[in-house]
DNA sequence: ACTATTATCGTACGTTGTACTATTGTCAAG
DNA sequence: CTTGACAATAGTACAACGTACGATAATAGT
């Protein structure tokens, strides 16, 4: 391996697997997963679009790539904290980062393979819940109901075609009530009414969810 | 419209957009979401690629209604039972469905529009919650957390590479334990051999979770 | 200076979604 | 019985896609 440790000065204007991906997961933010086509990315990299083939295999390597790199803006649970707030605070971390890249729960159910920020995260997760005091199979029930709330949370709120309270309270009087005839769908247009009368927080909600299942795998520890 | 009711005796040779979704859906089963092209679809049928578009206007809105007949696969919350138990049902129906057309979760993200058959369960599930007591916001919640648990599992049950007990063992032993070095992954070593030992069954593991997530949202009605 | 390796890319092939157009089959009005 | 309208079925064509293949340019080791 003759490659050096001295760094080009400036990784501006020169191509390696990270800037691919970094830049692959930039498109796919502002682009949609839809638009991020190999040819497409060459030319915001301004390179050709077969010289990406020497970082990344195919593209669907490059996904998985692109979905390492996003668990690797997740944090991990703080090893000092009780298990509650550590849970806690990588449960709503890991909202944040799925909220800022949507495309990324799309994808995970086509790639089985995890990646090494992956691998890491679980492990940091599972360590935190057997040193809490949770016995093995429980900590893997309680790792499937963490993650699936988290992930079914985040895929929720991808497909919510509105993002503020305001352009919740417009939408729904402007397109969703239309469609929901009251007598068909009494309870529907009662919610949606208390809801704009309430406005609405994915922070707050996703808070709501999770205190409520964390409290409800407490008393599941053998606290010693 | 003078589209009279006599249906033709055999739809076997006729085309609709029935016909279409169902063997879209047939298709996506089998062959993945990405198996799934205009003419693929089109052969299965017996037509050409064209003639579709006389039933859907795009490919996108096909997926739209592949989802909706997702949706209409999914049982409703029993009226009768209390609403622990019909909550129950739902949900396990709903990841039996989801576990059956695994490429429908990852199409959830982009599609932002609910169909008919969306909006009918989305309204009986309501309504099962607000008839056992639930206050309109806690209403709310309620489906938000159970809405995720179901979609975050299904979610993850679609990314395992494998289906059952014996294969998770196999693939463990080959696969899963050569990539987890024992000193910087010993919490999953752990878990891999204990759930290896104690083997795995997805709807064991969904119905832990479910039902403290249930017991868990209990206290919130106002039971009068 | 010469060679081997690495990095870059142009061209081309097969496949995709679908716009446009043409061709049928059916039926109501004359 | 004719005619005109409309619903249903396709063929062709085009731009964009992933990427196999081979050619070039840059760099490093001798």
């Amino acid at each position: 391996m003759p490659a050096r440790e001295h760094r080009q000065i400036a990784s501006d204007t020169v191509l390696s697997k990270q800037r691919v991906v970094t830049e692959a997961v930039r498109l796919a933010d502002s682009e949609g997963v839809d638009g991020l086509s190999m040819r497409r990315l060459a030319g915001a990299l301004g390179a050709g679009a077969m010289s990406l083939y020497h970082y990344v295999a195919s593209k669907t390597e490059l996904l998985d790539a692109m979905i390492d790199a996003v668990f690797e803006e997740i944090e991990l649970p703080p090893e000092e904290a009780d298990w509650q707030t550590a849970m806690r605070r990588r449960a709503v971390s890991a909202r944040e980062v799925l909220a800022r890249h949507p495309w990324a729960i799309g994808l995970m159910e086509s790639r089985t393979t995890p990646g090494p920020a992956n691998l890491r995260h679980r492990e940091a997760v599972t360590a935190c819940l057997r040193r809490a005091g949770f016995p093995i199979l429980m900590a893997t029930h309680a790792n499937w109901l963490l993650d699936s709330y988290v992930y079914g949370f985040a895929l929720q709120e991808a497909s919510l075609p509105f993002d503020t309270a305001d352009e919740l309270a417009n939408l729904t009087e402007d397109v969703f009530l239309p469609q929901l005839p009251p007598d068909e769908f009494p309870y529907l247009n009662e919610s949606a009414a208390a809801l704009v009368a309430a406005g609405y927080d994915p922070r707050e909600e996703f808070t709501f969810g999770l205190d409520l299942v964390l409290a409800a795998l407490e008393p599941l520890r053998t606290s010693a």
